[in-house]
DNA sequence: GCAAGGTC
């Protein structure tokens, strides 16, 4: 045995520098090694991993689509390699030396799989050091130090599991999806992809569109009266319905004949009081909500408006800032060592929850709710204790925080009290046509933990104290024609919420799926709706390969990777199992392939078709050009030439919605946050013909008297050829300040795509311009637009705000922020800048990726 | 350029 160091391998950096803080009571020192963080104490060394360092593939004599059959990828062979090069190269130098090495990956399935792939790395590089795995469900003291005082053997059947998912996995979605996207003949970027987790994804999707179009609407009518409390004024109204038991007793509101309904009505609107019959009082406890898990996070984050992506996508810079746990967990019972008394105490004092959290400090205990789920790798997600600052978030950042740190204090807040109230009056007793009415209200009693957590309902509905032989006046009566609704689509949380409770997908994945099917071309708008492409698969996919789109495939896969764990089966059998099963789904595929290209096609065309071409009849259709820009063009190109432009911004989607004039469907232009609706390309493109140029002044590029000074380069004729600036409105929808001689003159300024542009009587003296204001139709405040070269000039410095760096290497403001910290404030500092000094210095960048920038700037 | 699973 050898006499190195220690090497401690963990699954991500975050956990490596805790543990090395643990093991090492603090004195741990960090130091970057391309780009990877290496803690080091005593005679240990830890690093940290990210996730898998190492993927499945097939070989690359594979990688042709058009020289492969698909079927031949079921039998191919499959290796494995590094994805995470420095990750990689750092494990081996350090594992090369180590006299020791212990893997602390987490403690579940697929961190057994990532722990195994950290052993065969070591193994390359030392084939005799000893290796142990420790196990810990939590990263707190006493775990660690306890699993450490008793390592333990990898055990490579749970490992052996992960792999036959992996193998599976890439062997049904690549056959499949290369199948599919050959017989469509769509390679590319929009290639046609299914799998195992996103199948029945978009199954979901499907078969509630196919109910919803399957819907058969039905007629009913509902009675409501509003009762007044006799002399207790407007106060005492209130709104009571009708309702009668049905043939098993069953009360029931929905009249479904008109005739009984038109005559229970007649009774209602004649008499002139009802008198009440019972009264019934009740009091209900409101629990608090469990912990969140990742779900239930993405749900409540879901009704802020956060799509479940970028719900996760703050939760976890949430917590690379240390502000929230770990935001991928499906645990909802906190652990032991959470002490909820220490974790309020970190918010008294603070001036957005410091009195909430004197006032739960208050209780005489503190019992935290819990929830079913009770998993060990990690907490359920809530606040760490340590606080941002009030610069430290932006707006959307700290009201995803305060909805944790709320959530947090609703579970360990009181349950809330209710006080129901029932009253049930009768209509024309006398008479002899009994007719019944009800009404609920509900009072908060005790607010609980709503008075910390305002995100769950906590709405009253008023019904005063009546006595049982009250007479109460009826003051008003309605008779409502209602349809029955078909069921709702889902939305990203409730889809993700199914997804869990089939078992597919992870916590870490299934808001990327639903993302994925979203940039496939599958769904769209929120709630998603399937395209036509989407059930064009689904159907191609229920005929011949039913399991893909199944959430069986998953149960099956589960339950055989249960037998591998417990040693009841191999890697071997479950995948032979497996790709025999494959091979007789394309024994059906391959008969069928130009049926299933042709279905797939025309679902093509048709999430393209824009409707019928106004000059000859034949289809319009989204196509791009050789730049890449979109436009709509006719089907019978080159007989008919008809074309209609669209924005230059985004990728265009059509909608549902069609043009009442043209019958045309509307157009939807998506570009991230910047997404608009561009509605009926040809009312747009007349619209734009209608609109007359009005000119404001003259152009500073080729105006009588135009200075040579200009803000941008026009194409411009020279000075003095007499060019005019105008407002212009383009067939494109796009509107501008442009030169009245374009196109021999390009001088040109961007304008707002939304209100209405008003020249008023202001003039800007530097430009010689009247100033714009917008103003828009709905209740928004007018836009000062001002002078529309000095808002231009305004724009630009906005946008390009020192980043030539962000616009040549593409990457985000944050990291050009950590680069200007580290004194690369510009591209030619940048080219000069040696790449592994500059890993060094800016956290969660390599070397690579600064030589790759580096080219990107060359 | 395929999947799903880790992580950033």
């Amino acid at each position: 045995m050898s006499q190195g160091p220690e090497l401690i391998i963990t699954e991500k950096d975050n956990a490596a520098r805790r543990i090395a803080e643990i093991l090492s009571g603090g004195s741990a020192e960090s130091e970057r090694r391309r780009g990877v963080n290496v803690y080091t104490w005593g005679g240990r060394r830890c690093i940290g991993l990210s996730g898998h360092v190492v993927g499945v593939d097939f070989p690359p004599e594979y990688d042709d689509w058009r020289d492969v059959e698909p079927v031949e990828l079921i039998d191919a062979p499959i290796d494995k390699r590094p994805t995470q090069e420095n990750i990689v190269s750092v494990l081996r130098l350090l594992a090369r030396k180590a006299g020791r090495v212990v893997i602390a990956t987490d403690y579940d399935r697929e961190g057994e799989l990532i722990g195994k792939e950290a052993y065969e790395l070591v193994r390359e590089v030392n084939d005799d050091v000893r290796i142990d795995r420790v196990r810990f469900s939590s990263i707190t003291e006493r775990e660690v130090k306890s699993a450490f005082e008793n390592p333990d053997d990898l055990d490579f059947d749970l490992a052996a599991a992960g792999e036959a998912r992996q193998i599976v996995d890439l062997v049904w979605g690549a056959a499949l999806t290369r199948f599919l996207s050959l017989s469509a003949r769509q390679l590319g970027d929009d290639f046609i992809s299914v799998g195992r987790v996103q199948g029945p994804t978009l199954k979901l999707i499907v078969d509630r569109e196919r109910e919803i179009e399957a819907f058969d609407p039905e007629d009913y009518w509902e009675l409501f009266a509003d009762l007044a409390k006799r002399g207790g004024g407007a106060d005492g109204t209130f709104e009571a319905q009708y309702f009668y038991c049905d043939d098993d007793g069953t009360e029931a509101e929905r009249v479904t004949e008109e005739d009984a309904a038109s005559e229970a009505y007649e009774t209602l609107e004649a008499a002139a009081t009802a008198t009440v019959e019972s009264v019934r009082r009740r009091t209900r406890t409101d629990d608090p909500p469990a912990p969140f898990n990742t779900t239930q996070f993405i749900r409540a984050a879901g009704s802020l408006g956060y799509s479940a992506q970028r719900a996760m996508s703050i939760a976890e810079d949430l917590y690379t800032a240390g502000y929230v746990t770990y935001p991928r967990t499906d645990n909802t019972v906190y652990p032991d060592d959470l002490d909820p008394r220490e974790l309020l105490d970190a918010f008294v004092g603070t001036r957005q929850f410091g009195d909430d959290a004197d006032a739960l400090l208050e209780q005489d205990d503190i019992d935290p709710t819990e929830g079913d789920e009770e998993t060990t790798d990690h907490p359920p997600i809530h606040p760490t204790g340590e606080l941002p600052g009030a610069a430290d978030l932006d707006d959307d950042e700290w009201e995803v925080y305060e909805l944790v740190v709320r959530r947090f204090f609703a579970t360990v807040a009181e349950p809330a009290t209710w006080e129901h109230l029932r009253v049930v009056a009768t209509v024309g007793a006398d008479e002899g046509a009994d007719l019944s009415l009800k009404a609920n209200g509900k009072r908060l009693v005790e607010p609980g933990y709503h008075a910390v957590y305002p995100y769950s309902s906590a709405s009253e509905s008023f019904v005063p104290d009546v006595a049982e032989g009250e007479a109460l006046a009826i003051t008003d009566t309605s008779f409502e024609a209602k349809q029955t609704q078909p069921p709702r689509r889902y939305g990203q949380s409730r889809l993700i919420e199914t997804m869990e409770d089939l078992g597919v997908g992870t916590k870490s994945t299934r808001h990327n799926v639903i993302q994925k099917l979203y940039d496939r071309g599958y769904i769209e708008s929120d709630p998603p709706r399937p395209t036509r492409l989407a059930r064009a698969v689904v159907e191609a996919s229920e005929e011949f390969a039913e399991r893909i789109v199944s959430e069986e495939m998953t149960a099956q896969l589960e339950a055989d990777m249960q037998a591998i764990t417990r040693g009841d089966a191999d890697l071997e059998d479950v995948t032979t199992e497996s790709r025999e099963m494959l091979s007789e789904v394309f024994e059906g595929l391959m008969e069928s392939g130009e049926a299933v290209g042709d279905h797939l096609r025309e679902s093509l065309k048709a999430d393209r078709t824009v409707g019928a071409c106004p000059e000859c009849g034949s289809d319009l259709v989204i196509r791009q050009s050789r730049q890449g820009s979109y436009f709509i063009g006719c089907d019978a190109y080159p007989e008919c030439t008809n074309t209609l432009p669209l924005p230059s911004t985004g990728k265009p989607l059509l909608l549902e919605e069609t043009c009442a004039e043209h019958g045309l469907a509307h157009v939807k232009m998506l570009a991230g946050r910047k997404t608009f609706v561009h509605g009926c390309p040809l009312c747009q493109a007349e619209a734009a013909d209608a609109q007359a140029d009005r000119v404001i002044g003259t152009c500073p590029d080729c105006g009588v008297g135009a200075a040579s000074e200009t803000p941008r380069d026009g194409g411009g004729g020279g000075a003095e050829a007499g060019g005019e600036l105008a407002i212009k409105q383009l067939r494109s929808g796009s509107r501008l300040v442009g030169c009245t001689r374009y196109p021999e003159c390009e001088y040109s300024l961007p304008l707002p795509r939304r209100g209405e542009i008003e020249v008023t009587d202001a003039a800007c003296e530097e430009h010689d311009l009247p100033e714009l204001r917008v103003v828009y139709d709905d209740d928004r405040e007018p836009w000062d637009l001002g002078c529309p070269i000095c808002n231009y000039r305004e724009y630009q410095a906005e946008q390009g705000g020192g980043s030539e760096l962000e616009s040549v290497t593409g990457i985000g403001e944050k990291t050009a922020e950590k680069l200007q910290d580290a004194g690369i404030d510009d591209v030619s500092s940048l080219k000069e800048a040696e790449p592994d000094a500059v890993a060094d210095r800016v956290d969660g960048v390599g070397p690579d990726t600064v030589r790759e920038w580096q080219a990107k700037a060359d």
